[in-house]
DNA sequence: CCCTTGGTAGCATAGATATTCTAGAATTAG
DNA sequence: CTAATTCTAGAATATCTATGCTACCAAGGG
């Protein structure tokens, strides 16, 4: 009935993203997104109420994106523990180019600041919970240990560990080389054997 | 004979690195410094030409500050190689933590843009090569590998690794906590010896 | 004591940017 | 065909920032 949409939020926030990682979080202004979707300044208050809200949801759909394969991987039985989830990141980079470039080079803060109208705040801590549990969860399963030390030890293995093996290639706007999962594979192993030997 | 200065370049590069770690390069604005320094907005002017300029001279400053004592413990012989290298990021975090958050919570990108004076380009220029001829150095000392993986897999191991392992907590704003040096020696040693068992 | 040098102070200007607002366009139910 | 609804368009306004500019300040040498 209605007209239909020529912008949609998933268009605009696709633009958004793609500005981000080009010139960085302070470089989104809504001339700048507007400019690379091809759409009138107007269009986007119709969709976003403001240039902060833009920039968290900008966040929140990319870690959205990413976070739900991620857990699946988690989840996921390897020898050693942990190595499917911290091969996933490097995979999913190849698939999501421009969300991984966000995700991996910048950080929450940049993008969520201070107020945020309650959906957004709501979803932006329901990710950051389901995130935590099911690291938490990972680290009792795989080291049979659920103290804070365990948890910053997974934490390390399957997010930090990759994140910080791709962050080169993807600030050079480049998808992350073979060589990326086997050093990554090569130090998940490497950890895993040498905590096995203190047993 | 002239005027005593009330805000030296060295002040205001302070009050830059500040502004940068609370609220992201993209904050860094010259009233943002002025309020941040407690100057008025011409004294910045009177020591750096644009805000372009006090940009990328926060970064300089700040990477010409970290790396002089990295490249030293980059030479010094430890067991296993590099171990001494991976554990300086952090420990030098501790004691200049403002700088370290602008070095592992951004990137170069982020402060050196387009057009530069040549003083800054030389000096970024410097600092970037020095780096990349002593971490080759390394790579060849300890994998007696010239090949650009070998380099590769040094920067991972010495700098790459340390700065995930730090990453949350300087996002946080809190010191690494000792756990980290820990952790960084395991990965190092663990797969320091796993490519030794490839001989 | 005055002049020179390097500095501070902060208002004034120009250019961006965010945000608002009004007019009109595209659809379909009735 | 018309009303109701959702959207586009983009000009107009309000803010924010960078930068330029002028007046004035402090110290030492002559």
């Amino acid at each position: 009935m209605p007209r239909p949409p020529r912008f949609t939020r998933e268009n605009l926030i696709d633009a958004a993203v793609r500005v981000c990682v080009q010139n960085g979080p302070g470089a989104l202004t809504i001339g700048a997104v507007a400019r690379m979707a091809g759409a009138p300044t107007g269009s986007i208050y119709h969709r976003f109420a403001s240039r902060e809200d833009l920039l968290a949801e900008t966040w929140v759909a990319s870690m959205a994106a990413f976070q739900p394969g991620f857990i699946v991987a988690l989840r996921q039985r390897s020898e050693p523990p942990g190595l499917a989830a911290a091969l996933f990141p490097v995979q999913w980079a190849r698939s999501h180019p421009d969300a991984a470039r966000l995700l991996v080079l910048y950080r929450r803060q940049d993008f969520v600041g201070g107020e945020l109208p309650e959906r957004l705040r709501e979803a932006a801590g329901k990710l950051a919970t389901e995130l935590g549990d099911a690291i938490s969860e990972f680290a009792v399963s795989a080291f049979g240990d659920q103290s804070l030390a365990a948890k910053q030890r997974a934490t390390f293995l399957v997010l930090d560990l990759p994140n910080a093996a791709m962050r080169r290639y993807l600030a050079a706007g480049i998808g992350p080389p073979q060589g990326v999962d086997e050093l990554v594979a090569e130090a998940v192993t490497a950890m895993s054997t040498a905590s096995s030997a203190l047993d």
